[in-house]
DNA sequence: CCGCTCATGTAACAGGTTACATGATTTA
DNA sequence: TAAATCATGTAACCTGTTACATGAGCGG
């Protein structure tokens, strides 16, 4: 039960209907949390169901009319208990460790590529999170945002974010240097 | 299908049992992935079968016997396999950061509990890694190491391991500090 | 004698992914 | 005219978590 609270905070901020929701929760753009756009549908109706968010039915002309939610009181209360409790530290799960935890025993070549592969995702991320941030900070200096500015929740994930496709980026290059390196080493033995 | 390629890729090094890969695997030392011992046993025993790993019974006194389990060329064709394709990159998925993002709307005094009882879960993974890349590098120096060392799979994904929780220490001290500061300027108004 | 480590599992459940389905409108 | 965007779902499946079960030896 982790995806109820990342669509009530991430209601916190605007009233938004499941499509919107689906892409806030996109690869592309999720900064605190992912998810599928079927996930997000699915869990949009119970939480109404259990009174957690409210739905209106806004029409619209040209396109399909939507349905916008907004966090109940109950909802409101429901993400204060979620923060009191403890958050158990998310697991390492990636493919790419994996594949290089194998390193010296599989093809360097092709990982390489992947390593090259994930640092250029990294860098897109980082390019869009560094724009987020500007955006959410407008005209004033981070640490003067971070002070004194409404709303720091979703700048702080953002930043954390930002630092996490940052290190990313930096570790996959330094991994796939030294796999580029050792080739040589390999090759004048 | 991603835990086979982990439990691989750990058998790579040495022969284990299912009880020394479950610690493997475990929270405390996962570098590079996580999993339960229950679906640590699962998979061997799917592994098995498939025949890409094989298991030879080990007679023990005192204790009860075991199995060790050691990679087949099967196992290592499909390793070379999975290297091949391409990683998706891991989906941001963390209690923690929900729970920031939801900062401003409710109470930072548990909140900066969470960040201040994470960051030191942070520091005492980074003192775990560290000592593992001592261990690991052994009296050369860590350049010297990634260039001639034999096997440079687990200290780079560790080295990964390390700067992931240093960075996540770094972020839950700054974002406690943040909201400290917050704190203070809020009781002034 | 209590709890920990070694050693291996089963069963039920919760959560996440993939595939499929529909249908209108706007942009290239 | 093809593809992308808006808008919403169902169903089957795979993966991961939690709870439970067993049993011997070792250390405090």
């Amino acid at each position: 039960m982790a995806l109820r609270h990342a669509v009530l905070a991430a209601l916190l901020d605007a009233e938004l209907s499941g499509y919107q929701l689906a892409k806030v929760f996109d690869l592309g753009v999720a900064n605190f949390w992912h998810a599928q756009p079927q996930q997000v549908y699915a869990e949009l109706t119970r939480l109404e169901h259990d009174g957690l968010v409210a739905g209106r039915e806004v029409a619209q002309e040209g396109r399909p009319n939507k349905r916008l939610f907004r966090v109940t009181d109950a909802g409101q209360a429901e993400l204060e208990r979620f923060t009191a409790t403890a958050a158990k530290p998310t697991a390492m799960r990636d493919d790419l460790l994996v594949q290089v935890q194998a390193a010296d025993h599989v093809d360097d070549e092709t990982l390489i590529a992947r390593l090259t592969e994930r640092a250029a995702f990294a860098q897109s991320k980082i390019d869009l999170f560094s724009g987020l941030l500007r955006t959410m900070r407008g005209d004033r200096a981070e640490e003067e945002f971070l002070r004194y500015g409404e709303r720091v929740g979703p700048y702080l994930t953002c930043l954390a974010g930002l630092a996490f496709e940052q290190l990313n980026r930096d570790w996959c290059e330094r991994a796939a240097a030294v796999l580029k390196e050792r080739r040589k080493a390999h090759v004048r033995d």
